[in-house]
RNA sequence: UCCUCAGUAGCUCAAUGGUAGAGCAUUCGGCUGUUAACCGAAGGGUUGUAGGUUCGAGUCCUACCUGAGGAGCCA
């Protein structure tokens, strides 16, 4: 027979179904068994009773033990109990594998032992529920750039040299060279955008950084935009608008999920544009007049880039994400556009989720004269002849441009309410775990 | 790299320096509406490793290993 998908079951109630699947949990009162199963698109209960089923059903019944892979054939119908909850009678159930002593019981477990049976943990409600977050958002991010007249021109992953040059890079043999895994997309795409004007690079990036937090993964999703023509407030307009989006489209498509996931929709649904806009300058003197009121540790010195508890603390200041921008031109990167009325500063922006999430993206104006980057290259100690190609970007029709990259893993976090982003991708990389 | 905390049954955790225990999982038995079902029984241990202190160490000390959280750095 047929199979159907847990998901569809309201569409078929009063009709016989097969549903192929695992076994989620058992119960059992009896000559009465409570089945639950899960088939990837949804959970259900099957009930099984003894006086309405053959031999060989029943016996399967008590046999099956958690996540066996089975098929059962039954009729669903709404739950005695609970209305708008459906539930399966069950008539004939086959075991295809009696799984033996799976790991992860309906007990809690640490994060190691977790993490060390990552492969089987996707299986559990919580796991997927974040997972099909992920899908929506990924998915929003798409329709987000493909409607609005971007074109997706995916960037390199082995790359000659550092993008940036100040974090730590993976190196790998390449062939007789050494090449190093993509930090960011950012320098072809500012080469794709002036082919097609507004560009989108997604895929995994990698930092080899020692960074052992709540926020890290060594390897990560960025999606991230470059636009030719676009000016800093551009940018900053295209970053709420596109975190509006996705939290938008979550709300709406995954309300059963953030219920798994108990997220407080009420603080999601408050960030929609406009997000507040806040100078590093006047960011500064927040953190100094809250170290005078007792609030934060540290005496934040003027010039330096925040740390993570200062980003935390004016990001606890709104309750949607907040966009800091004109940082000291010295602590960021050496392609940012210098600001014309205070060249100390560069034209960029870093956005800071709300609820101590941090910062989940980073973006801003390009420098678009030669003279000026081949300074910066020079002041930053890179290497001129890796970056031989960029610089055609200034010498043959140099253009304005802005762009920022959003890590989706940060973003997923924020948008579940998680922990740790380590549960916001199916198979996390991190400083202490490359398996499975 | 630095700081803090942790490591005991398959898993999650107890155990004042004095005979290593419980819940879950597993096996067996009971229960016709269970929801991390419940009730009864059984099996299950080189207390991360190596030293040391002590009449006696899971517990105290030292080193190392592994993990977690944080700092720095970052998305």
């Amino acid at each position: 027979m047929k199979q159907t998908y847990i998901k569809e079951i309201s569409r078929h109630l009063g009709q016989e179904i097969t549903i192929k699947g695992w076994l989620y949990n058992k119960r059992s009162s009896g000559k009465l068994g409570f089945l639950e199963i899960r088939d990837g698109s949804g959970l259900i209960q099957g009930v099984v009773s003894k006086k309405d089923v053959s031999e060989q059903t029943w016996e399967n019944t008590e046999k099956v033990t958690q996540e066996s892979s089975i098929t059962v054939i039954g009729i669903p119908r709404e739950h005695p109990k609970h209305p708008g909850v459906y539930e399966l009678d069950i008539s004939d159930l086959t075991v295809h594998q009696l799984a033996q002593d799976y790991p992860i019981t309906p007990k809690e477990h640490g994060v190691e032992y977790l993490m060390d049976h990552r492969h089987l943990w996707l299986r559990s409600r919580r796991q997927h529920a974040i997972l099909k977050v992920r899908h929506e958002i990924i998915k929003a991010v798409r329709d987000f750039f493909d409607d609005d007249g971007f074109t997706l021109c995916d960037t390199p992953i082995f790359t000659p040299a550092a993008c940036e040059g100040t974090t730590n890079l993976f190196e790998v043999q390449y062939f007789d060279e050494k090449a190093y895994l993509t930090q960011s997309g950012q320098l072809y795409n500012e080469a794709t955008a002036a082919a097609f004007g507004k560009v989108y690079c997604f895929g995994p990036t990698f930092r080899a950084e020692k960074s052992k937090t709540r926020r890290h993964l060594t390897e990560f999703w960025m999606v991230e935009p470059e636009v030719a023509y676009a000016k800093l407030d551009d940018i900053m307009d295209l970053a709420e608008k596109f975190i509006g989006h996705i939290v938008g489209r979550v709300l709406e498509n995954r309300k059963e999920e953030l219920i798994i996931l108990e997220r407080d929709t009420a603080l999601l649904e408050k960030a929609m544009p406009p997000f507040p806009r806040l100078q590093y300058d006047d960011a500064v003197k927040m953190l100094q007049q809250a170290h005078t009121e007792g609030k934060v540790e540290n005496l934040f010195e003027l010039g330096g880039d925040f740390g993570s508890p200062d980003e935390t603390y004016i990001s606890s200041q709104y309750d949607k994400p907040v966009m800091v921008h004109r940082y000291p031109a010295a602590v960021k990167a050496f392609y940012m556009e210098p600001d014309p009325q205070r060249p100390d500063l560069a034209l960029c922006v870093d956005v800071l989720a709300p609820e101590g999430y941090g910062e989940i993206i980073g973006g801003g104006e390009r420098a678009s004269s030669l003279e000026l980057l081949l300074d910066r290259i020079k002041e930053h100690e890179l290497p001129e002849e890796a970056f031989d190609w960029y610089l055609d970007l200034r010498k043959y029709g140099s253009v304005p441009h802005a762009g920022f990259g959003m890590g989706i893993e940060r973003c997923v976090s924020w948008v579940c309410g998680l922990e740790h982003v380590r549960e916001t991708i199916p198979f996390p990389r991190m400083l202490n775990r490359l398996k499975p």
